[in-house]
Parts: C-alpha cells; sequence; structure tokens
DNA sequence: TTGAGTGTATTAAGACAACTAATACACTCA
DNA sequence: TGAGTGTATTAGTTGTCTTAATACACTCAA
C-alpha cells in the first residue's frame, strides 16, 4: 500500500500521512472503506504503531478519515476534506490579508492582487 | 532602556528586537540616532554582546536600523521599515491567496472577503 | 462473558535544532 | 595606535521533535 522512503529527511508520520492523503484524493481509496488497522500497517512498514496512530490522527484532522473507537479508521465521505482544507486556508487568507491591511497595504493593490492571481490561468471560477 | 523579561519563554534575542521595533514604530527613538552599542546593551541587560548582535541584525534585516561597520547602529529613515513589512506582508498573502485558489476559493469569495477586510473600518484606502 | 482485534494514552530514549556564551577577529577614527 | 565598534567561529546547554516501548480502553463476534 505505501513505501516508506529512509533517505527523505522528513519524519516516518507525515511521509504516511502525505501518501495516504494522495490516495483519498486520487480516488485509490473509496469513501467510507476501511484503512488498514494500526497495528497492521505499523507491522508492514516496520515501524511503531504510534507513528501511524500520529499519521492518521493528522488525517482524522485534516478531515481525510474518522475514526470509530475498537473499530477502525475509514476514509470520509467525497470533499468533507476538501470543505476542511478550504476553510482552514481561507481563515489564513483572511488573517493575512488584515496584517497587510495593517501595514498599509490599499485596497487598489489587493484588488490588483487578486485579479493576477485569478488571471494566472484559465477563468476556473465557477 | 530596555527591561527583559525571563518568565517570558521567548529567546532574549527576540525580546530585544521586539522592544527596540516598537520603540522605532512609536517614535521614540528618531530617525538616524545611535543605538547604543551592543557592548554596551549587553552590559546592561546582562547578556552576551552575540546576544544583542542577533537582535539587531533581525532588525536590520526588517528595515529598522542600519549598521556602519566600526561606527555603530543607527535607526533608519522614516517608513522604510514600514515599506520593508509591507513587501513581506504582501508575499505572505499573494501565497495564502494562491493556495486558497488552488484549494477551490472562488473569485467571488475571495472578492467578498477583501469587501469585508477593507470595509470593517473607516475607508481609509487612499 | 471473553478474547481477539481495534484505537488511545503515558513515558522515555535518541536525535536534532535553537539559544546563548566565550572568544578571537576586523573595522573606524580621534 | 588604541579605544570603541561590529563580525565570525565555536561550543555547551537546553528544549523540542520523532519514535519506540508499554500499558490501557473500547467493540464485537463466538
Amino acid at each position: 500500500m505505501i513505501v516508506l522512503d529512509y533517505r527523505d529527511n522528513r519524519p516516518l508520520y507525515e511521509q504516511v500521512t502525505e501518501k495516504i492523503a494522495h490516495l483519498i484524493i486520487c480516488g485509490a481509496l473509496e469513501s467510507n472503506s476501511k484503512l488498514p488497522s494500526v497495528r497492521s500497517l505499523a507491522m508492514d512498514l516496520s515501524v511503531n504503531p504510534n507513528t501511524i496512530q500520529r499519521a492518521y490522527a493528522q488525517l482524522e484532522q485534516d478531515g481525510y478519515i474518522y475514526t470509530v473507537l475498537g473499530r477502525g479508521n475509514y476514509v470520509c465521505g467525497n470533499n468533507e476534506w476538501k470543505d476542511s482544507k478550504l476553510r482552514e486556508l481561507s481563515r489564513e487568507l483572511e488573517q493575512a490579508m488584515r496584517k497587510a491591511k495593517e501595514a498599509g497595504l490599499t485596497l487598489q493593490e489587493v484588488t490588483a492582487m487578486v485579479d493576477t492571481v485569478y488571471a494566472s490561468e484559465e477563468g476556473e471560477t465557477k
């Protein structure tokens, strides 16, 4: 299911998190399907169960999966993770915008920035 | 000039940086006036000169002060730090905007956000 | 009820980075 | 030339991050 790269100097739990998130985004893991248990995946990858536990906790935090105690971990319904991520990024954007305004960024300048960012590719603004 | 707070768990150099930046922003330190030397301020605060050196380096990086080798550190001309900070925050804003767009934030939504942020106080957009 | 399978919590060891200090070096100017 | 200034190098201490070891708690089928 997953292969760890020990030359990668990022932590193991982060690699696991990223790879599983990628599988979910790609659609390789269907909604509500069961993920491998903490212990079995840990065995597969030859790491401690806590490492997988941390990755799963992160994935739950990010809205990719949900946990049922004593039963296992499951992939969230479609787009739940998308909404979660969008909300988070929107919060960050608004915070950055307020700080920039505070520092003196004018309405004209931020409007120009929006135009630039949203014109940089095809008009996929729905 | 400055009092360090040892209950504050932030690093000393950061406290020094912040307090001096505050004095400059408030106007308590005039443009082109000389700051205490690395060694004298270190003596005052009973810390190592390197700690002050690091704080001054940060302040220079942020555009608050400038250094003349062998002579000392001086407060920058008005608004130099302002421009520097504005540029930095603009970069961060644009980056946050691109990420949010990537995650699916629509043009309508970001436009609404701009309206909200820039309407929250009086129209000081010049 | 019980035991196998599951997630969770606590604690500790090792690696690593951040912070600060000690010290030596280099520049300016009276 | 020497006193005052900023700069660079190195090292010790401290704290944080990552991972593992281990024990605890929940679920469900037999």
